[in-house]
Parts: structure tokens; sequence; C-alpha cells
DNA sequence: TTTTTATAGAGAAATATTTCTCGATATAAG
DNA sequence: CTTATATCGAGAAATATTTCTCTATAAAAA
């Protein structure tokens, strides 16, 4: 058993990065009624190669047929479950602002395995509040609370300034993985997980684009 | 002049994605009033290889001087104009929601050149109404609007299932961005610049990692 | 039943990205 | 003034990712 792990293949995240997206599509064919999909139609929907998607798949341990493609429920699944969407998990999240409000109020989050339980905050306007049925604590409760429900899930939400603190917070009080949605690169010890949310990168790569398009439009003049 | 736009290597996206980070890092130097940077300082503070961040930041075109590294505000100024990011344009926002009202407030967003000037909803509710300053109006006057403003860019903040919807209705008015913020593979034309900040993907990543932790865990045992 | 066709999956090739190596140079130390 | 050292930047090597090519196969058509 322990040789298969051995064997598997690690996903590369650029194909991990595009499962959830294979998800989507998946699932507005299922409300379609459609039963089956091939890497072909896949392709076409979301401009890729199909071979590309084949791969992708692939790491998921999926197995198609030639001539028809994937079972689409079958599919959705596989993905779900190798992603571990398929298991919930407890989170605190610290920042009770929009984009905190904003995460809290998705179902999407939970639906994909992460429950918002508890939220933090220093803001006393905003501690002993709800928001969507969950409560916000003062930031100084965290660490008890953390312990007490043994939380391992931490989001982080905060200004900037404040996120490489609220990280060494949770960080002591048990919490071994942490989604970062500040533009911060927060420092952790190597057996912490750290996965950034930030957007800045994507308005890089926005605001870039619409730079090298006008580029290129003045060129062709 | 333009022999030089063509023998400019452009940058590769992961290069493009980092830049935004080592900003980030540049600003908290320069508050604490250093004056100058190596890619030493750089890759111990972010875990990343220090000829990596020469190459990186190689593509802006800025120089550095051996034994001594980058100037800081030099360096600020190279990478916020590379990006583009010291020049403005105006921006509609659709889906007054809380993730819209995040975006609205993050005063980030415009000192990055993209100022939100109007956003819109199809909820009675919130069409009237103000966020932060930003007036909310009926998403059927958007096409009206962003034709008579000359908007380019369009920030999409509304439910999955409406993303192609409003990106339709955008590029019918004559937005050529669009910053999806919807897990929705949205279709465009080639000549619409689209760019996806949704956070799933970075989801799966988190719970992905959360995950294979475990496995490696139960296998060490 | 036989032929055609679409598509999976494996492996090879091509391309992109990261990491390594080394010569050049600016500053500091001797 | 000479030597030592840190670091840049260019090019090479290594690695990762994407794309291409081909064979096998399941279903549909002839």
């Amino acid at each position: 058993m322990l040789r298969e792990i051995d064997e598997i293949k690690p996903i590369p995240e650029p194909s991990l990065k595009r499962l959830p997206t294979y998800l989507q599509l998946l699932k507005v064919f299922e409300s379609e009624g459609l039963s089956g999909i091939s890497t072909t139609s896949f392709a076409n929907e979301l401009s890729l190669d199909p071979t590309q998607v084949r791969k992708d798949l692939g790491y998921t341990g999926i197995i198609g047929k030639p001539k028809v493609g994937y079972d689409v429920k079958e599919l959705i699944t596989t993905i779900e479950s190798f992603l571990n969407w398929d298991n919930n998990s407890d989170a605190f999240l610290a920042g009770a602002g929009n984009l905190g409000s904003a995460l809290v109020g998705y179902k999407t989050l939970k639906e994909h395995g992460v429950n918002i339980v508890a939220c933090f905050d220093s803001d006393e306007n905003k501690i002993g509040k709800t928001i969507k049925g969950v409560s916000v604590f003062d930031i100084k409760k965290l660490p008890n609370l953390a312990k007490r429900m043994h939380i391992k899930i931490g989001i982080i939400t905060v200004s900037e300034e404040n996120a490489q603190s609220v990280a060494d917070l949770m960080i002591n009080s048990g919490i071994k993985a942490i989604w970062n949605f500040t533009p911060a690169a927060i420092k952790v010890k190597e057996d912490v997980i750290i996965e950034n949310a930030d957007f800045t990168p994507s308005l890089a790569l926005l605001t870039r684009k619409i730079y090298e398009r006008k580029l290129n439009t003045i060129r062709r003049d």
C-alpha cells in the first residue's frame, strides 16, 4: 500500500489550480443533465489544450473511456475527493470587515470543506455582534478558543500591518494552516502551511495586460 | 525605438505575479528608512532563490550595483511603472455585496491605478445607496454610463450564475478588460482582456496541502 | 460483421521556468 | 595601494510544464 503512494506522481501546482475550474464546468453540465464529458468539450469551453485537461484529470486517478470521455458525476466526486472538499474542517477567521463577511457568507466555502465557526476582531464595534449567524469575538479570546476547539485552519482578513502578528497568535494557538488574504508575506515555521489568496498578483496581471495591449496597439500603427 | 520593444523578453507570468510581493516588502523597508536592498535580503525575507529575484527584477529593466544591490525608492517606482500602477483608470463594479464593498473600500486599488467610480446591482435595496461614497446604480444603467464615461475596466463580484451575462453587458458597453471574482469561466472575444481573481484555486491549494500533509504524517508512522 | 471515428492515455518532444556557475565590479578591509 | 568580499547579470544546466505523436479502444456507421 505504501509503495503505491510513492509511485503516485505529485500533481503540479498549475494543474491543481485548474481543477476548480473543471469542477465549476462539470456542475454546469450536471445541472444541464449531461452524464458524460470529453476533454475536447472541456477544452472548447475553457480554451485549453485537450491533452492538458487529460493530464490534469489523470493526476486525480480518474479513468476515462475512449470515444466517450468521463462520467460527469464520477468526475465531480473524484475531483472533490482529491481536493479533500468532501471532508469538513472548522476554521477561525480574523478580521470581520467586508472581505471577512463575504467569506463567512460564501456557502461555497462550507461546501468545500472549510467551515468558519467563529470570527475575531479587535474593533469594539464589531465584537459581540454576529455575521450571518457567526459570532465575532475579541481577538484576545482566539488562543483559548482555538485550543479548546482544536482549530487547525485560520483565515486572515485583517489589515496588512496586522497580518504577521495575527498569524503568530494563530500559530501559537495550535493552528496549522493559514489562508492569508493580505498582501503581507507572512513568515511561518516549516510545519505550518501558508496559502496566499491576496489578489494583488492578479491585479498585476490585469494592469500589465492592459498596458501591453496598449503598447502593441501603438506598435501596429 | 521599435526594435527595442522587439528585443525585450516578455516577462513570464510567475515572475509578474511575484512583483507585488517584492513591492510590499520594499515599502516595509522604505518605511524603516532603508535606502538599499540586495536580492539576498529579498530571498531571506521571502524564502526565494536570490537568482530568481534578480531575474524577476531584471524584466522591469532596473539595474543594480554589485556588492550594493538596488536603490529602494528607484526599485519601487520602477516596479510600479512596469505594472502601470502609476497611471489611473476609472472602473465600474457590478455586484454590490460584501466582496464588492471590500474592493470599493481598498485604497490599495486606487493607489494601484484602478479607480472604482460607480457600482451596479439589480437588488432594489442596494440601488440608490452609496458604498464608501460610491453610488450604486441599477445594472440596467451600466451600458449608457459606461459609454458616456468611456469606461474600459469592469469588475465582476456578482454571483457565479450571473457572471457571464454581466460580462456580456459590460463588453457590449465598450469595456475592454474584465476582472472576474467569480469561479465562473467567462467566455469573451479575443480582443477583451479577462483576468480571474477568484480564490477557489487558492482554496484547492490550501485543502490539498493539508490533505498531503496528513498523508505524509501517516506514511512516517 | 467490418469499417470508421472520436477520444483516452502513454511516452516523446518542445517550451517555459528555475537554479546553478562564473566572470565582472563596487565597496570595504588590510 | 592591494586584497578580500558581496552581489549583479549573463549564460548554461537542470527541472517543470505543456504540447505533440501515436497506439489502443469503445461506440457508431456502413
